[in-house]
DNA sequence: TACTTATCCTATCTGCTTAGTAGGAATTGT
DNA sequence: ACAATTCCTACTAAGCAGATAGGATAAGTA
């Protein structure tokens, strides 16, 4: 598993729009301001996140993007798989291994497989409404040091 | 985290010589038929994880590699950090980021440390005399088929 | 001593991926 | 008509993976 630049942008992205959601839309300029994206990089992420169905967007003079689903119903798992592709950390669990003669004696298997479950774990139980709670909880944060 | 081939062909490796050990030197020719590596590349890894401590080598006319270490010793997670480098999912996590202006408030960090303790909770939990009996338990394994 | 069989060392190469840049077409409200 | 926006396609620079190449060095043996 590798999160890229893309997919790190692409929940940035994910999450901004959770914060707005049900309010108005986020044009790719305050997007690409408030998550330090380069714009014309971000538009690509966000071309391929309208692709995915996670976001909806208007054209024109008003345009911009929203959440094409619930935050609770987006998680990180989903983004990131479909950004930056399969979290599998060996390709022979995908059959695109030149190197497993006989993969079902490969001892080494069961390991990339666990390790898959691990991280999926974790990945597909965080949604975009826990994030944004955490958001909000730590803006509220009081001060403590003086 | 991702096992590259050069992580794959390490791995393998010190199965090998785990398989060999308390015997015979194992030579980078035979090793790179049984493991079906490149013998050039092979060679490359050999050096790495003889610099990582993992194996000790005899040069000259009956020479080859043995492991340095007890196999029960050695664990799958030690080596793919060693070959393949931290197995964090993020560079945030390595402080080597630049999109993160308060890393302390990034809501995803929690996520990929967690990833991070989900992947070693596996892979620094097998070593390679849990692989070696499972290799030998597969090969007194009975035939059922006919 | 010559020869063989090993490990060891350094440089080079090719294709792929990542991250970003560039230029403009299409759409929509005012 | 104009401005602001999304949308589309192509290109590029840098780095890395996965080798390949050519030999230097070491050690046992006839």
């Amino acid at each position: 598993m590798k999160v890229t630049y893309k997919g790190d942008y692409a929940l940035k992205t994910i999450l901004d729009l959770a914060l707005h959601y049900d309010k108005e839309l986020v044009t790719t300029h305050d997007l690409a301001v408030r998550i330090d994206a380069p714009i014309k990089f971000l538009e690509q992420v966000l071309s391929e996140l309208k692709k995915g169905g996670f976001i909806e967007s208007r054209r024109g003079n008003v345009g911009g993007y929203m959440l094409a689903r619930k935050p609770a119903k987006i998680t990180v798992g989903e983004v990131i798989r479909f950004i930056d592709g399969p979290i599998e950390p060996i390709a022979c669990l995908k059959g695109e291994y030149a190197n497993c003669s006989d993969i079902n004696k490969c001892v080494f298997r069961k390991v990339w497989e666990d390790t898959t479950k691990a991280i999926s774990g974790v990945i597909d139980n965080v949604n975009f409404d826990d994030l944004v709670s955490k958001v909000k909880s730590q803006q509220e944060e009081p001060i403590y040091s003086i």
